[in-house]
RNA sequence: GCGAGUGUGCUGGAAUAGGCAGACAGGCACGUUUGAGGGGCGUGUGUCCAUGACGUACGAGUUCAAGUCUCGUCACUCGCACCA
């Protein structure tokens, strides 16, 4: 027996892959594709580890078996590379970022390299490349022609660790998404795009596509999508303001009215209002909180009464009084509501604490001076003139077009999600193509001047002015204008790390094009991508940010599909031993390497499928491993029984055909942990007949072939099989033959298990009920009893009810 | 608080148009192989008062039959979090 000499075998084959180009797409349109996608790495310092494989393993056995089923399959490869971790090294070290990255990279393609992906290597791209953000920066400017991107001058997060702005997205419990530092509101100028004007589509596209259900929940949540009305309120002294409600039939419960501190209309109202100090220094209290102050103290309500200034609530005139508290947020509807407390449980605190009236207008619910009604959808209207006696249903109605019909309101439909903060404030960022003229104003540079080059410098060291290294640069910020030709300065802010991957599997379809990010035909081949898997972390970042630039393109006509990607699914994280999150500061972080060396890459593979459930978080475990390689070391010793016989031995067909259909179906359900099992099974049935016939190993080593790639081409070599296993045809399976001639069947009397059969798998139910009753364990059993029911359930059991 | 999901041996996990719970692995125990190793092979491994009974977080229910369906409780995970 010639040993399994694993790590032989990977690089033998990884290099005979490499110089055949084995796994290159084709560019023959004609041959029915597939397009199988990763979410492509950042590539860090610290290179891969074991949980960024078990994504890449998973499309890569899926895209393997494709290939084998005769589809063209373009599975590639690239880096996201722009981000702070590599400047930040970079400055520390004093090396440029572009050698840091060039460097990262080279270790990450060794380390896929090393674990026997099917990577068309042909089309890897890499974000940083001129070349690349060449399109990433056109895209840009697409986006600013069509009025989708704009400055703005607003209060934005900011990270005082990153010295950096950052998007709503990347704030997670008030701090920074990356690394854990405090988050503080600032006001600066700051480039936006207008994802909000894509909230409708982005949210019906879900509709169309087959993402897991909690992808599509978590983008509506984000989105936040709210049908309400738009209600005008008007004041004493004449002035009228807005508020946004989606429960228009409570408005005569409105007791009171809260504004946002940041409502623009207090500095209008300065002098109107008679405790303008007052107000003005709860301002000043409020933005010093942070967001997660805000949200922490939220039980609390507190906030500034208005006075000199009222409102009149305009169902019934009733004059009521406005306050400011910070439970009302500028952002979102119109930075002012109409506070129902009795049916509303934030507007009741408030009212509780400043010992507002609460006035139930929905009956069905308990006192609600005692507490809130909220939930009261199948209340009926009270104390509310013309609406009494209605539903909630048909009060809202009502309500809205006795409002429309007066003119104090409108249908309005609200989105919780915000315009997308694209400036930062680094260096290692693709450039904003854009030149601020004090004459023209933003001007846009022409296209024939893009890519617009990332300048060389010494220093890149954040400021904390919050502006970007690239200030500094003065003879690169000094330009002149596109439009006017006189001086001009340069946009000195770069795109977030969003920006590259949000169209980068486009250039997969083309990556060395010049004159376009895409040909139209590669574009229309390819698209849509019919797999994309990734983490759950980017569901409302890159997931939600590259559907709304696919939109756009769409909408412009650059790309032919209206949604990037037709599936989307999402794996669990792979935790340390500890069942603790993997960290270098927890130490628990295991190096593929190592792994590699000491079982091999197609045990780790095997391993990490094997591991559960694909979508579940699962705990490593290094004893765990060694059965994935055992698994490996009795396959390779099949090849040591392999004998004469053509096709599949009788006693083995129908498990073949099973498992075939089982490998098969698992494999497009991401069940590889039972595809596995099905494997081990096959092969310890196998086993016990102490041999294998050249058709039966074939078929064995072609299921096992996605899965553990090298060892199943060396074996496929060894017994002399034609060409390489790659080149074969996946096995097909007859329905027919999964089923067993004769089946065990139970026999139960009221449910319990009194007896066995071997019956023909077609019997009927008759006859397999009168086999069961002539069974000598049952014939005690039911003798002198009186039968009330018998019932077979064909290929499973005979059930007898006695009494 | 709201939303989604999960709960099965010592461990990872199988089993859903309701039909033999614990597949397949890991671990452990015992045996074996005189190549002492992170080796191979074999056997066993849910619980108990054991010809049988009980058992899928807990408590009820529907059913001939429930891990699977219904109601309630508890625990955990993830997401959102004053969104009017």
């Amino acid at each position: 027996m010639i040993n399994y000499d694993y790590s032989a075998i990977e690089k033998k084959w990884q290099k005979i892959w490499d110089d055949n180009d084995t796994f290159a797409a084709k560019n023959d349109y004609s041959l029915p594709k597939f397009y199988g996608l990763v979410e492509f790495p950042y590539p860090s310092g610290q290179g891969l580890h074991v949980g960024h494989p078990r994504s890449y393993t998973a499309i890569d056995i899926v895209c393997r078996k494709k290939r084998l089923q005769g589809y063209n399959v373009l599975y590639p490869m690239g880096w996201d590379a722009f981000g702070l971790p590599t400047e930040n090294f970079a400055i520390k070290n004093h090396i440029h970022p572009s050698i840091v990255t060039e460097n990262n990279i080279a270790n990450f393609k060794r380390q896929l390299k090393s674990l026997g992906f099917s990577f068309d290597w042909n089309r890897e791209v890499n974000t940083t490349d001129p070349s690349y953000y060449k399109w990433t920066q056109w895209i840009f400017l697409q986006l600013f022609k069509k009025g989708l991107a704009y400055k703005s001058q607003m209060a934005v997060n900011w990270c005082t660790s990153c010295k950096c702005v950052l998007a709503n997205e990347e704030v997670v419990n008030g701090v920074c998404e990356r690394c854990g530092s405090e988050v503080v509101q600032k006001e600066k100028s700051q480039w936006m795009l207008k994802i909000t004007d894509y909230a409708e589509k982005l949210l019906d596209g879900l509709e169309d596509v087959d993402f897991i259900e909690r992808v599509k929940t978590q983008q509506r949540n984000w989105i936040g999508r709210s049908y309400g009305t738009q209600v005008t309120f008007s004041t004493n002294i004449g002035d009228t303001f807005e508020i946004f409600t989606t429960r228009a039939d409570t408005l005569f419960g409105a007791t009171y009215m809260v504004m946002s501190p940041e409502h623009p209309l207090l500095e209008k109202w300065a002098d109107k209002i008679e405790n303008y100090d007052e107000v003005l220094a709860y301002k000043v209290e409020a933005a010093k909180k942070s967001d997660f102050e805000r949200t922490e103290l939220s039980k609390d309500k507190s906030g500034v009464k208005l006075s000199g200034v009222t409102a009149i609530n305009p169902v019934n005139n009733t004059e009521i009084p406005i306050f400011i508290s910070d439970y009302v947020l500028i952002s979102y509807g119109t930075g002012a509501i109409m506070a129902v407390p009795a049916h509303d449980t934030r507007d009741w605190d408030f009212a509780k604490k400043f010992g507002l009236p609460i006035i139930e207008v929905v009956k069905g619910g308990e006192d609600v001076q005692k507490a809130a009604y909220t939930d009261c959808n199948d209340g009926v209207l009270v104390n509310s003139d013309f609406l009494n006696g209605l539903s909630v249903e048909d009060a809202k109605k009502k309500i809205q077009e006795w409002l429309c019909e007066k003119g104090l309101g409108f249908v309005k439909t609200n989105y919780k999600l915000r315009d997308w903060v694209f400036s930062r404030q680094r260096y290692w960022g693709e450039p904003i193509p854009m030149v601020y003229c004090e004459k023209c104003g933003y001007v846009p540079l022409d296209e024939s001047e893009l890519p617009l080059m990332l300048p060389n410098v010494d220093s890149y060291e954040p400021t904390d002015n919050g502006e970007s290294p690239l200030a500094k640069i003065t003879d690169w910020v000094n330009t002149t204008c596109p439009h006017c030709h006189g001086p001009a300065k340069r946009e000195t802010d770069t795109m977030p790390q969003w920006a590259g991957s949000s169209w980068y599997f486009l250039r997969y379809c083309d990556p060395h094009n010049d004159k376009e990010l895409a040909s139209k035909e590669a574009l229309e081949y390819w698209s849509p991508i019919d797999w994309y898997n990734g983490g759950m972390e980017h569901t409302t970042l890159h997931l939600l940010y590259s559907r709304f630039w696919h939109k756009f393109l769409y909408d412009i006509g650059v790309v032919p599909t209206a949604e990037p990607y037709a599936k989307r699914t999402s794996h669990g994280m792979i935790l340390g031993e500890n069942g603790e999150k993997m960290s270098k500061s927890r130490g628990n972080v295991v190096n593929p390497d190592e792994i590699i060396d000491n079982y091999g890459a197609d045990t780790m593979r095997v391993y990490e499928m094997f591991i559960g459930d694909f979508e579940k978080a699962a705990p490593w475990s290094q004893s765990s491993i060694k059965g994935s390689k055992r698994f490996l070391d009795k396959v390779w010793g099949l090849f040591d029984i392999i004998s004469d016989g053509e096709g599949y031995r009788k006693e083995l067909e129908t498990e073949f055909h099973r498992t075939i259909k089982k490998v098969t179906e698992d494999i497009e359900g991401l069940k590889m942990n039972t595809a596995i099992a099905a494997l081990m099974s096959l092969y310890n049935t196998i086993q016990a007949t102490g041999k294998i016939t050249r058709d039966e190993f074939k078929t064995f080593i072609i299921l096992l072939n996605p899965f553990a790639p090298h060892i199943t081409e060396e074996l496929w070599t060894m017994a002399g099989f034609d060409g390489m296993l790659n080149e074969t045809k996946w096995p097909t399976y007859d329905e027919a033959k999964c089923i067993d001639a004769t089946v065990e069947i139970v026999v139960q009397i009221n449910g319990k298990i009194r007896a066995r059969l071997n019956v023909d798998a077609n019997i009927s139910a008759p006859d397999a009920i009168a086999l069961a009753k002539s069974e000598e364990a049952i014939v005690a059993e039911i003798s002198g009893k009186n039968i009330v029911k018998e019932l077979y359930v064909p290929k499973k059991l005979v059930n007898i009810v006695v009494k």
